[in-house]
DNA sequence: TGTAAAACTTTCCGCGCGTAAAAAATTTAT
DNA sequence: ATAAATTTTTTACGCGCGGAAAGTTTTACA
């Protein structure tokens, strides 16, 4: 018979009385249920059944040098990429029984420093970072990396927080760069002129080296464009482009989804069929497999980020730290696989 | 000269003393800096600026009856429309000194009712729930209504919480299936079978009386489909159905625009060209203005969700709420905008 | 200038729980 | 059975702050 809900207990004392064990013993059981006998661990969770008690949280955490609080930060949650990845790393936490709390910098790097400051004062036992990149205040960032154990993933900056986990960017370049000119064309490059994010550079760079090794001349074409509107940059930019016979090629690398995902609306705009097909006259290849690509029109051939990998890689490395695991700082990159739909 | 970060301020007795200030009253200026004399408060802030001192955020909530806590739950947060909004409600709950924090049921409802209970032992100064909608356990979200001051949005659950904010359903399918009428062959309407959303059966009886008014036969195609994975159930069944014939007519409504992203990518796989130009075989239209949907090939035509006057409705109705003020539970709907492009 | 109101200071208590130390009880090993 | 090891109980303190009560100072207004 469960009495659940019905008699409300105030706190842990009245609780520790209800359930037959003396408090210190249920807070025992309460950091830790692994740590107490476990035919005492059975008379609380019988009385957890019985009662409606939970601990205070704020009192909880008040005293205790180690709260079970994980930030989980991204540059932004209405990425629907950034959005998958944090719900990912959200789901370990909770299963490694800890409480994670997502935080969005929405771009701006003094909403990143406002989270950081606020994260601070949640006394996590540890962060997992991506942060906004070339943006991000390094200084905050840093003052902020020494004082909690954090882990940085997407986007990293050289020498912080207690590892990186990200994609290695040269390789998703080179191996969709291989992939374009087996199949046709060599493709140019397309990007943003500043692009907030480091992995860009990286891209970049993985084109260029990859096209040299294949003989072939790099070109890249690089637009304007503030912020993180990609879509609408690599549409309005991307269709002036195309106007101006600015791609040197009929394949475009797009230096991510977004961008391309623009660049297949302003195709559309102007009646240039992307695709594959015999009709078609330019390619389209993007990087990262954004959940919609696979949805466009054309669907979006392009190097997905192994999503599953690098969250588990980053909540296991940030685990293993917290748990008092000493280890160098290094860098995990994971590869991304190449995905071939009808875009390219 | 700032010696900021040099001294750490272990509490608040050691700050005020450095200030110059009681502790009480500095409490009271962290409380509301409003409520102590301007002199005063610039001594404080002067001091704030001189030390690194913030008051430990579990120790303030845990004798407080009301923090200044707001939860926001969405369904989802990977889905780009809940993303936005959650974004636009937090920015106006930091803007009104509140300290939000982000929740995603994930598409379930046991995570839904965890988050309550997180929520719960937050003692939040109220919540912004989007409660998943027919999937719900409406016991355990009444219950927590009761506990805590709550607006619904997005989504209703009847007579929960001090009121609701969200578009007027009926009218978006009125005023799309009015254009639609107005500029071609009246549409038939796509929908899943197990709408999870309640929203959905209100845009499908908006849509029935809105033909039915214009003197045409309401064709409703209900494929299924569980979850949340929308566009997959878009391009996969909608594919199916156009295969059959399903369609009884050229033009079709879908329930949201996720359905019509995969519907167009079905039409793309089948080489239906999708528009109003003369060689189109046939139009579709969607309803939310999705963030995305300006992006679909062709654009998608769709209704776009009041955003703003949602998330600031929503937001004033709760504080309003929290400050005292008593209103009877309404529910406040705003009406949709109809946004013409390429697809219909 | 006087006086009431407002703001501040001093003092004190309590919130709910973590945690330490020593004593008592229980389990396990011999 | 007895000793040793483990677990639990008892007792007690403190965390950092909210908030009440009573007294003191400052401000506002006539």
């Amino acid at each position: 018979m469960r009495i659940m809900g019905e008699v409300k207990v105030k706190n842990m004392e009245e609780f520790a009385a209800l359930s037959g064990i003396s408090r210190p013993t249920v807070s025992k059981y309460f950091n830790d249920p692994g740590s107490v006998r476990s035919s005492t661990r059975e008379r609380i969770e019988a009385a957890l059944e019985r009662y409606d008690y939970r601990p205070n949280i704020f009192a909880m955490n008040q005293n205790r040098k180690l709260t079970k609080n994980v930030g989980i930060v991204v540059p932004n949650v209405a990425d629907p990429f950034f959005a998958e990845i944090a719900r990912k790393i959200e789901q370990r936490c909770v299963a490694a029984g800890y409480r994670p709390t997502l935080f969005s910098s929405h771009g701006e790097a003094s909403h990143e420093v406002d989270i950081l400051d606020t994260l601070r004062s949640m006394k996590p036992a540890g962060v997992l970072l991506a942060p906004l990149g070339r943006a991000s205040d390094r200084g905050a960032v840093e003052k902020f990396c020494q004082e909690v154990p954090t882990v940085l993933f997407d986007s990293n900056l050289n020498d912080l927080g207690l590892s990186f986990v990200g994609s290695d960017n040269p390789q998703f370049s080179r191996l969709i760069v291989d992939y374009l000119c087996r199949t046709g064309a060599p493709p140019c490059f397309f990007e943003m002129k500043n692009p907030s994010n480091p992995n860009a550079n990286r891209r970049r760079q993985g084109y260029i080296m990859a096209m040299e090794a294949l003989r072939h001349k790099p070109s890249i074409v690089r637009v304007d464009g503030e912020g993180w509107d990609f879509e609408e940059i690599g549409r309005r930019e991307g269709g002036r482009a195309l106007e101006n016979k600015a791609f040197t090629s009929d394949t475009v690398l797009c230096s991510n989804d977004r961008l391309a995902i623009g660049l297949l609306t302003a195709c559309y705009e102007q009646g240039l069929r992307v695709g594959r097909a015999p009709d078609c006259v330019i390619r389209i290849a993007g990087q990262d497999d954004h959940p919609f690509a696979r949805y466009t029109c054309p669907p979006l051939t392009t190097i997905a980020q192994d999503y599953e990998a690098i969250s588990r890689h980053a909540v296991d490395t940030l685990f293993r730290a917290i748990e008092g695991e000493e280890s160098p700082r290094d860098a995990t990159l994971f590869e991304g696989r190449l995905v071939m739909r009808d875009s390219a």
